[in-house]
DNA sequence: GTCTATGTTGACAACTCAGTCAACAAAAAA
DNA sequence: TTTTTTGTTGACTGAGTTGTCAACATAGAC
């Protein structure tokens, strides 16, 4: 049996450790010496591995990152229909185990450094175009090409805002009233629109088993 | 003529001094050296006035915040029904002068900084509750209780969530996508309200005036 | 047993930054 | 003119951080 390559057991190590310290301290408060102390090595390891900080924080938000792409596409295989894709990107982006203060405190971080930060940038580009095209690719089934552009927009305008929220009051939004607020949004543009609700309810129903 | 205090001279100078960096360089990027080189002074006078930086930050943040609540107001003062004091707090937070990329820089560095330092949570805090009392107080005069809570907060997540964009991507959002996006929204909520569709066009032209 | 590739680290250099302190300058009051 | 108050600063301390380098450890190859 091909033995794991050690750079890579190693590489996925560092970056989890440094996305957990990213989300409990920020950027700034995230160094180098810290992560290779939570992970049991040298801060000079650390820096073998990745070189700089600036790529081993880059390697963790991907770690990061990961996790919610996971959940969007376990949504997406089983969904059947248009509606039933713009639900399992909303969903997924609310769920119980992603939606969480600590994890939007990171995301903020990343984004409060993306306008001094290329790398960084390329990142926050790369979620919000996967989440445009998820959105636009199904709901230019249901619409006109100009409408499921204004409404993906909509839609992921109202996540980020969402997302904020909850990280920063301590009291965030909480993941049921983040649904509700797409929801409502959602019905005043397709009011009783019966394969949506079924989709809704459908995509719910997954949720609930995906995360019980 | 009572001469001003040079102490208040000084604080205001150095917040703005300060402001403008945040700007520029966001939280970590902007020092105290920073600031004090460009104001022409030295790094101890900054400090005497203000103590320490998160002081210094704190101020620079009020100061920026209060050109916007200064906006809101001036086309509050000019209003005369509800939406047309939705729409002044809509227009005031895409106002020509302020909604900018550098505006939203410094905004999200301050974000950034919520979890971990009270005195700027106290700030973000603030400008939310303003907003929202804003908003509700307005909506309250037009629907019911729960709706206009309701309301209020999908149109403050919105906002955030378009001044967030503004800031990410380098060709953000322009002024009239963010107009029209909200714009979307309320006529999915209320469509043909026509007491609406007068107001919106009404405060459109004092903003027009207020910046030629 | 020796050699070599791989993995690991302690020590250190170079730098940045916040904050302190004692002293200097100048204007106002006496 | 002398004294006091107000404003200002250079020099320094000390903590924290990134990144380098030469050396050490170890397991497998020869």
């Amino acid at each position: 049996m091909p033995r794991k390559n050690l750079k890579s057991v190693r590489t996925e190590e560092y970056s989890r450790t440094a996305f957990e310290l990213l989300c409990e301290h920020g950027v700034s408060g995230t160094t180098v010496d810290k992560v290779a102390t939570v992970a049991g090595v040298s801060k000079t390891n650390v820096l073998h591995y990745f070189g700089n900080k600036t790529k081993l924080l880059e390697m963790a938000l991907r770690y990061g990152n990961a996790d919610l792409a996971g959940e969007v596409r376990a949504l997406l295989r089983r969904s059947h229909t248009p509606w039933e894709r713009v639900y399992s990107v909303i969903f997924a982006n609310f769920s119980k185990q992603y939606f969480t203060p600590k994890l939007a405190h990171a995301w903020m971080s990343l984004c409060a450094e993306v306008p001094h930060q290329k790398a960084y940038q390329r990142i926050q580009t790369a979620i919000h175009r996967r989440m445009r095209s998820n959105l636009v690719d199904a709901l230019s089934k249901i619409t006109d090409g100009e409408t499921s552009e204004r409404v993906a927009l909509s839609i992921s305008v109202m996540i980020d805002g969402l997302w904020m929220r909850s990280g920063l009051q301590s009291e965030g939004i909480s993941r049921e009233t983040a649904l509700a607020l797409i929801e409502a949004h959602l019905n005043a543009l397709f009011p009783g629109d019966k394969d949506r609700l079924a989709a809704r309810k459908r995509i719910a129903e997954i949720c609930d088993i995906l995360h019980p």
